[in-house]
DNA sequence: CTAGACATGAGGTACGTTCCTCATTTACCT
DNA sequence: AGGTAAATGAGGAACGTACCTCATGTCTAG
C-alpha cells in the first residue's frame, strides 16, 4: 500500500540490493539486461526516489554565492527579500547561502568580487551584472573549476554561463508594444524612455517593442529611445518638453530602472494618469503608481520564482541532473490596478 | 563548521539526547530550567532541524484525496497533469494521492462520493465542486471525522472547509472589465456569456465586471448575462445574433467554460479577431486563439501553483501548522499574445 | 581448461531524527 | 529520613538511501 523502497524493487527485479542501487546511480559493473529488469521493476512499482533519505545519506551540501547589485534599488531589495524567504523554505534545504553585493556600473569591482571567490569552498553562483569582457574572463575561470554558474535576471549570453534564469526581455518587450498599443486604440507617439541603453535588457526590449509596433500598430509613431542617466533632473526635463512640444504623445514605455523619478516627474507636469504609462518590476513604487491609476501596466516577473529556480538550477547543475524547462521558465507577468493581488 | 545537529544540542546544553529530543518535539516531563538550556544552546548554535532526516523517521504519511469535476473539460484535464506533475516532484513528498471524479452537475452524485470516502483511511481532501446543502453537509462530516478539507479553484464559503485555493473571482471580473474598457477606448457594447450563472464563479466574475464598468467606462454598456448551458448550438445563436442585430457590440466576456464552441461560434460568423474577446482559462484551445489574434486576452491561475499551494495547505492542516498566506495566494493572470510563454 | 575480467550478492555502516524502554538520579512531601 | 513521583540519562532500533568491502558466480579469450 504504502511506497515502494528499494527493497521492494530488488525483490520485485529479482536481483540484491546492490545491483539496484548500481543501477538507480548509474554506478557502473551491471550488464544491460540487468539494468532493464531493475528498470522494468521500477516502472512496474512505480518508485521514486525518497529524496529526503537520499540527501541524508548523501550529506550533500550545496554552497552557493548570489553576486547581486549593491545600493538601494527596489528591484534588489525584493530580490534579497526573496532569497532570505527561500532560504527559510524547503527549497533550500542542504544548501548554504551566502550574498555579495556589487557597484553594478563599476565593471572592474565585479571582477574583483568574482576573483575574490574561493572556488574550492563553493558549488555554485548566481550573478546579476552587465556583461562586460572581463565579467566573461571571470565566468570562464568559474567554469574552469568546476562550479556551477547561472545568470540572474540579467543575461551574460556570450560567457559560459550554464543557464540564464529570468525573462526574455524581447517577449516582455513585445508584450509591452501590445498593450500600448491596445491602449491606445493603434493612434498617437510614444515616448520610450529608460536609464540607459547601455543594458542588454533595455535594448531587447526596445527591439521586441518596436517589432510589434511595426506589425501591430502601424500607424503609431514610437520615438527614439531617451536616456535618463539615473538623473532626476534629466527625467523631469523629458516629460516637460513632452507637455509642452509634443501634443501627440500619448502613450510612455519605460524599459528600464528609475520609476520613481518618472512618475514624480509626470505627476510635477500634471500629466499622471492622463499618459498611458507601461513600466516593468512591480515594487512598492509601481503598485502605489498602479492603485493611482499613475500606471496602466506594469510588466515584471516573479522575484520568488526567480531566486526559488536559481536554487534549483544550480542544484540541478551541481548533481549533473537535467532541468524541467517548464517549470523554469519564468513568466511575464502583467500586472493592472484589478490585480495586484 | 558543518549543521548542528541534535548530538551537538545536547553537548552544548550539557543534557543527554533524550532529553534534547523531549524539549525539541514537546513532549511532557522536562523541568522548566532545562527547556531553557537546551532552547538556549539551540540559538547559540543555529540549529535547525534537517526536516529530511525527521520526516523519514517521522514516517509521517499524508493520505489526500483530490475530488474533480469529470468529463472532458479542458480545465479539469489540465488540473489533472498538474497534479500528476506535483506528485513526481518534492512538495508531494510523503503525499499519497487519488483523484475521485464526480458529475459537475450532479449534486447528488457529489455527495455520493463524499460519503463513500473513507474517513479512517484519509487525510485529507480537495474539492472542485458547485456548493449545495447537501455538498456542505458532506464537507461537516468529513470535519468531524477530522479531516483537512479545502475548497479548489471553486469556493465553498458557506462550508466548514478549512481553506480557499483558487482566485478571488470578484477581483478577476474586475480585470476583465479593466482590460475590456481599455481596449475598447471606453465605449461601446459587451456582450456577456457564461455557460452558467448558477456558478457562483461567474455570478461573482459579473458583479466585479459591473463595477468597474461602471466607475471607469461609464459611457459603456453592458448587457445582461446570456447562458448557453454547455450547448454550441446556443452558443452559435447568441452569436449570430450579435452579428446581425447588434452591431454596437464592440466586446465579448466570456466568464465560465465553454470557450471552445464560443471561438467556433465566431469563426463561422466571421467576427473572430474582430470583437476584443476575453475569456478565462489558458488551454490549448485558448492559448492557439491568443496566437490567431481571436481572443484579446486570458485571464487564468497557474495551475500548477493551484495543485502545489493545495498540497501544502492539507499538509500544514493535518499538522496544524500555520499557513504562509503570501505563498498560497493565487495570483491572476492576465496572457497576452505576446507572454504565452 | 583455466586465468582473468566482469557481474552480482551479501552484509555492513552511516546520515539526523524520532520514539521507545529501562535504569538512575533528583526533588519534594510527610 | 524515607518514600514517591518527576526528571533525566543511556542506549538502541527504525526510517530509506548511499556507498563501501569482500566473496562468489559467470562468461570469455587464449
Amino acid at each position: 500500500m504504502s511506497k515502494p523502497t528499494v527493497h521492494d524493487i530488488a525483490k520485485e527485479a529479482g536481483v540484491s540490493l546492490a545491483t539496484v542501487d548500481r543501477v538507480l546511480n548509474a554506478r557502473p559493473g551491471v550488464r544491460e539486461k540487468t539494468i532493464a529488469k531493475v528498470n522494468a521493476a521500477v516502472e512496474r512499482l512505480g518508485y521514486v526516489r525518497d529524496t529526503y533519505a537520499a540527501n541524508l545519506a548523501r550529506q550533500r551540501q550545496y554552497r552557493f554565492v548570489f553576486v547581486l547589485p549593491e545600493g538601494p534599488s527596489q528591484f534588489t531589495e525584493t530580490l534579497k527579500a526573496a532569497l532570505k524567504e527561500a532560504y527559510a523554505s524547503q527549497i533550500a534545504d542542504r544548501v548554504v547561502l551566502r550574498t555579495v553585493s556589487v557597484p553594478a556600473n563599476d565593471p572592474h569591482a565585479i571582477v574583483r568580487s568574482l576573483r575574490s571567490l574561493d572556488t574550492d569552498r563553493l558549488d555554485g553562483v548566481a550573478i546579476m551584472a552587465p556583461e562586460t569582457p572581463q565579467v566573461r574572463d571571470a565566468i570562464a575561470r568559474l567554469k574552469e573549476a568546476g562550479l556551477a554558474v547561472v545568470a540572474l535576471a540579467t543575461d551574460l549570453p556570450n560567457s559560459k554561463r550554464d543557464y540564464f534564469i529570468g525573462i526574455n526581455n524581447l517577449s516582455a518587450g513585445r508584450t509591452a508594444a501590445l498593450l500600448m498599443g491596445r491602449f491606445a486604440g493603434g493612434r498617437g507617439e510614444v515616448l520610450v524612455v529608460t536609464n540607459s541603453m547601455r543594458s542588454r535588457d533595455s535594448l531587447e526590449r526596445r527591439l521586441g517593442f518596436d517589432e510589434v509596433m511595426k506589425s501591430d500598430f502601424p500607424e503609431m509613431v514610437v520615438l527614439p529611445s531617451i536616456e535618463t542617466y539615473d538623473d532626476p533632473a534629466r527625467m523631469e526635463s523629458v516629460i516637460a518638453d513632452v507637455v509642452e512640444n509634443r501634443p501627440g504623445v500619448v502613450g510612455l514605455y519605460s524599459m528600464g530602472l528609475g520609476n520613481a523619478p518618472l512618475l514624480d516627474a509626470l505627476r510635477d507636469a500634471g500629466r499622471a494618469g492622463d499618459l498611458i504609462v507601461i513600466a516593468h518590476e512591480l515594487t512598492p513604487k509601481t503598485r502605489e503608481a498602479l492603485q493611482q491609476n499613475e500606471l496602466a501596466a506594469v510588466i515584471t516577473q516573479n522575484v520568488g520564482h526567480l531566486v526559488r529556480s536559481a536554487l534549483r538550477v544550480l542544484r540541478a547543475f551541481c548533481d549533473s541532473q537535467s532541468i524541467f524547462e517548464a517549470q523554469e521558465r519564468i513568466r511575464i507577468e502583467i500586472v493592472l490596478r484589478e490585480n495586484l493581488y
